[in-house]
DNA sequence: CTTGATAATGGAAATCATTTTCAATAAGAA
DNA sequence: TTCTTATTGAAAATGATTTCCATTATCAAG
C-alpha cells in the first residue's frame, strides 16, 4: 500500500496555509517537524523530534526544533504537554489524528495512554463548568487539561508482587 | 485577635505525626515550610517558600527547601502544581485549608484562581470516568489534574481595548 | 529566472530551576 | 549526656530551554 503512512494522509496540508497565512515562511525544518509529528502517535520531546528530523535532514539544529515547536504551538497546530518528567512533550493538536483526547499517566514508569472514552460525559461536565466559571470569574476559558495519574498495569503488578 | 493567622489554626499539628510516623525527624526547616504553606493561599515556588522561611530562619538553605517540599509532597501533605511557568509550585494538600479544588490559569499574566464550584458535577463525572478507565486499561488511578486555561478579566479587557 | 530585503537558521554560550556531593550539624533513642 | 545517623548548607553539577549573532534561505517583486 504505497503512499500511506499508517496515520492517515501524509499531511493534511492545511497547516501550510495556516503558517503562510500568518506571514511565516515555509521552511525545511517546519515541514520536517510537522512530518514527524504527523507520523507518530507518541508524545515526543523536543530532543526526540530533533533526532527524528535529523535522520532525514542532518543539517537542522536542535535550537530550530525548539523554535519551530514553539511556533506551531502558538499557531495552535501542536499541543504542548506536561507529564511531569521535566521536559515538554508535543503532539499534533486535537482535530488532526486522534481527535480530542486526554491522558492516563503512569507515575512509576512514565507510560502515557491516550484515551477518548467518556468524552461525552466530559463534554457535559465541561460545558456546565466552563460556562459557570467564565461567568463567575469573568474568565475567558480557552483550553482545559484533564489528566489521570496513577499506576499502569505493569507497575501495579510489579508493585505488590 | 491574637493567636489567629487568618487561615485557620496555625498548624493542624496532624502533619507532625505523619512525618514522625514515617521515621522522619522533626526539624526546623520542616516546621518552617509547613508554617509558610499553612499561612497563605498562594501557590508558592520553592524559591518563594525559601524567601519566606528565610525571614524567620536565615540559616535555612534553598537546597533544604527543595528537599523538604519533595518530602512533604511524597507524604501527600503538599501538592506540587504545574501552571506552565517553568517552575513547580506548592500548596497544602486538599483537605487542609481550602479542601479539594482546581485552578483557573491566565496564560497571559499567570494569575491563578482557585475554584471549588462544580466539584459535585466533577465528582460525578470523575467517578464514572475513573472507574471505566481503570477497568478498561487496568490502571490504578491515584490522582487527577483538572485545569482551565485562558484569559483573566484584566487580560481579556486589556486585549481588545 | 534574478535580485534583494529580511525572516529563519545553527552553533556556541548563557540561563535558570532543580539535583548532587560531601563535610559539618543536630534530632532523638538510649 | 552520649552516640548513631538522618539532615543540612554551600558549592558544583545537571539538563532543558533560551539567547546571541553571524550566515543562509524564503519568496515577493521586477
Ligand atoms: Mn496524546
Ligand atoms: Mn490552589
Ligand atoms: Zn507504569
Ligand atoms: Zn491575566
Amino acid at each position: 500500500m504505497p503512499g500511506r503512512n499508517g496515520r492517515g494522509r501524509i499531511g493534511g496540508r492545511k497547516w501550510q496555509g495556516m503558517v503562510r497565512g500568518c506571514g511565516y515562511r515555509l521552511t525545511i525544518p517546519r515541514r520536517a517537524v510537522m512530518e514527524v509529528l504527523s507520523s507518530t502517535d507518541e508524545h515526543l520531546s523536543a530532543e526526540e523530534v530533533y533526532h527524528r528530523v535529523h535522520d532525514q535532514y542532518p543539517a537542522v539544529g536542535l535550537t530550530t526544533i525548539y523554535r519551530t515547536l514553539e511556533l506551531l504551538f502558538g499557531l495552535g497546530l501542536v499541543s504542548r504537554l506536561d507529564f511531569g518528567d521535566g521536559r515538554a512533550r508535543y503532539e499534533l493538536s486535537a482535530g488532526s489524528p486522534k481527535g480530542h483526547h486526554h491522558h492516563l499517566i503512569c507515575t512509576k514508569c512514565r507510560k502515557v495512554i491516550d484515551y477518548t472514552e467518556f468524552i461525552k460525559d466530559e463534554l457535559e461536565f465541561l460545558e456546565r463548568a466552563e460556562k459557570g466559571l467564565a461567568e463567575k470569574y469573568d474568565f475567558e476559558i480557552r483550553d482545559h487539561v484533564i489528566q489521570f495519574r496513577g499506576l499502569c498495569k505493569d507497575c501495579k503488578d510489579r508493585n505488590n508482587k
